[in-house]
DNA sequence: CTGGGTACCTTGCCACACAAGGATGCTTGC
DNA sequence: GCAAGCATCCTTGTGTGGCAAGGTACCCAG
């Protein structure tokens, strides 16, 4: 069991994008988050990684947050973007075009799956 | 002057099966690979990242070197592809197939560029 | 015989994803 | 009313890989 697979490294720099993403869409906490993308996309593995990664986006502002009450349960701290957010994540689309276009033109993609 | 870009971060795991890509078409050297993944793709920035990996892959058999004569400069360190390495490209290209996929569908990428 | 280009390599740094662990609040079963 | 369990939030420490900087050796041109 390798303690950093290959998906650890492909995940890298990646994830910061995936969560303004879908705070495009809509608000989110952060246990939310984390099903959302381990569940259903293999996009994330631990809560620790995502918290420390919320923190930084709050202090760089990208995303601005909320306590709301909770009918059952905790708490829960709400996630919006802000305009910087949305910014970030406009140019990463940008960017992510770019570079997957260069790894699969290296990688030859063409009859995959 | 960011030390480590947001490309940086999205190299990584990634410039590994890029050079088995590139030395599935041919065997290459590593200043050759150097401009190859620089140059033209932006996947690559400096020497000093290859090198390490290049010793790394050698470590681990996915590439086999020889020197070779140069007609005009120092002699150079040829890889090549073993089947361990073309193995381990093939998985990577349903790796990333798959994960490229779910960033996408994340980070909604219609009409980009 | 020196300067510049080619080619190889090493060392030290840093950011990020991860595992492990911990704290608190709400509900449910007994 | 208390214990167990879950939902939710977080922190700390570790490892890996790309990078900048720097270093060596060979070859050719002037």
């Amino acid at each position: 069991m390798p303690l950093d697979t290959l998906e650890t490294q492909l995940r890298r720099g990646v994830l910061e994008y995936c969560v303004l993403g879908l705070l495009e869409e809509r608000p989110h906490y952060g246990h939310e988050l984390v099903r959302r993308l381990s569940h259903a996309d293999g996009l994330l593995t631990s809560e620790g990684t995502i918290y420390p990664l919320l923190a930084r986006m709050r202090r760089e502002a990208q995303v601005l947050t909320e306590w709301e009450e909770s009918a059952s349960g905790p708490p829960r701290r709400y996630y919006r973007l802000t305009e910087s957010g949305r910014r970030a994540l406009h140019e990463f689309r940008g960017s992510w075009w770019r570079f997957r276009n260069a790894v699969e033109s290296v990688i030859s993609l063409e009859g995959v799956k």
